[in-house]
DNA sequence: CTGAAAGCGCTTACAG
DNA sequence: CTGAAAGCGCTTACAG
């Protein structure tokens, strides 16, 4: 292990020129310069990033805690993160979850005792009081998807409440009237939101809501719809909670031998990379993941900056992107 | 920011017997102990883990280095990882490299230089040097899916051609003899080995290997799917390289009304969460890659723990994972 | 069993 | 422009 003293005992000089060159301090010397540039070549000499983040209080981590990685809208989300991280030369601390409010704790502490640059935070346990054990020691965190209790918190959310009534709407004006909403957990903010934007609609159009409630997985996806079928009315059009449920959704339609859009047709929230290439190619309201993505990332050197103080909430639209599986057909008519 | 001098004075004892409380050294007396604990208490003190890595020199975070996370298979290697991971305290850096020799070594060379526990690597450029600067400076790699040039590198890999074998087998004796082999970058480790598993099993039978040539993306696969259906002599079967790339020879056969696998028996590689629920459930040879994280998980420990110096290389074989896709009857006799 | 002191590898006022 | 010294927040031989 090359330390900065064995490259000033090379170069001839004290650890702070070294210090200062390779920091770009341009009060140092020409002649300096070229020793110190030297004896690092010479010495192979690479500056410990640890001393360096403990002596200037500044770390170049950024936390992201989501509740799984395999789930791709969180995937998505982490690589977008990923590449604005990487041009602003940070890395990424990735934590998973599972909607464990424990490991959520556990996490945060450890990326607070880490003292990350921030942390954006898919929260699990929005009241975690952890959550503001790290704004408490200036760690400045962004709520991503789900709000936080913490006031201090900034936060990037997609509008649930209207994307799942645009969902509805689609299907509604194509003459729809017993459209079910398969739904995903209601004691989390995303799914309860989804589900009031889906039954207001339903309300509003004189309409009764129907819901078919599962979990927000597959499999869960899966039996509720093999429950729905079940039953002696079938619906004729399907809003579905979030992307893994779509897939639990088509399966179980398949092993009914239905198909989408004619015997049911769908919309899905959330937009995988495979919506496009499904059978049928899915129509989706979608959270603009990307865009979202890199807000988060500028609240956050706001933050670090100290341009801002105040926190922020910004919301974005769901975009209605139509493919095949919602029909276009009024079934009234057919 | 409570520092351990702080609880030091509160408790009215040593910076020196705060630190041996809390890492729990059995020596201090049980007095001592009770003063420490309730000063750390009562100013919420947590230690900052920086200053420990410092001065230990013992990191807690492992590097995890892939080409895309957003690729259900990292995504699910990334979450295998993780789940380890987080069981044994640490946590995990992830990089994306998108395939660029560039940032394998932009982030490589930051691993090394935070000092990172240990790295998986599954290499863009297996050759690259900043490889040989991680374990120059005593940092373990494993090599995941790809070898690396490094010899001292431990490796975790599954028998490609093997794989490619049992997917082209399944097929051949199922009576087929025009089996097209749909491919990856035969220029990467991977898929040049399943190219050869594939077509070494083709000569042996007395057929001629046919490929159509993509890139281990959806859109690629569906062009070269697209030329392949408008050639003169449609294949009866499928070998396809990675799951993306099933995604999308799927769509290029919705596109041309073939289903599988009636008018082309279709066995893709990999087994991303959602193939059993495609249309038709895919038949697949998969990694097994949670499998193949833990073995990634337990060398970098026994390294990292000093029971082992010698490079271990561990071979998984595919398994084959029998649904719909490949069909079953013997097509000649049809 | 406990504390004073040194040191992990850096950076940065301070003095010259 | 350059260096000696202090210090970031810990841990750990060493001495008692």
């Amino acid at each position: 292990m090359v330390t900065i003293s064995q490259v000033a005992e090379h170069a001839g000089v004290s650890p702070a020129t070294v210090s200062r060159v390779l920091n770009g301090d341009e009060r140092v010397g020409d002649e300096y310069k070229q020793r110190v540039h030297d004896a690092v070549a010479a010495l192979g000499y690479r500056p410990n990033r640890l001393a360096r983040s403990l002596r200037t209080q500044r770390r170049s981590a950024i936390g992201v805690v989501v509740s799984d990685i395999e789930n791709p809208h969180f995937s998505e989300m982490v690589r977008a993160v990923e590449d604005l991280a990487y041009g602003a030369g940070h890395h990424l601390l990735v934590c998973n979850t599972d909607e464990s409010a424990e490991k959520q704790r556990t996490y945060l502490e450890m990326l607070a005792d880490e003292h990350v640059l921030g942390v954006i935070l898919s929260p699990s346990h929005p009241a975690g009081e952890e959550i503001g054990l790290l704004i408490d020691r200036g760690i400045p965190v962004v709520a991503f998807d789900r709000e936080v209790s913490d006031q201090r918190a900034d936060v990037v959310i997609a509008d649930n409440v209207k994307g799942a009534r645009t969902a509805t709407e689609l299907l509604l004006r194509a003459g729809h009237t017993d459209v079910v909403y398969v739904g995903g957990r209601s004691d989390v903010e995303t799914g309860a939101e989804r589900l009031d934007g889906y039954a207001l609609t339903m309300r509003r159009a004189g309409l009764v809501p129907r819901v078919a409630e599962a979990d927000f997985r597959i499999e869960g996806a899966r039996a509720a719809m093999t429950e729905l079928l079940a039953a002696p009315q079938r619906p004729t059009a399907l809003v579905v909670a979030n992307n893994l449920m779509t897939v639990g959704v088509l399966a179980a339609m398949r092993e009914h031998g239905l198909r989408a859009p004619d015997d049911l047709a769908l919309v899905g929230i959330d937009d995988p990379f495979w919506a496009p290439y499904l059978d049928p190619p899915l129509t989706v309201v979608a959270q603009p993941v990307r865009k979202m993505a890199a807000d988060a990332m500028e609240l956050l050197h706001d933050r670090v900056s100290g341009r801002r103080t105040e926190p922020r909430r910004i919301v974005h639209p769901f975009e209605l992107r139509r493919r095949v599986s919602c029909g276009t057909a009024d079934p009234t008519t057919q």
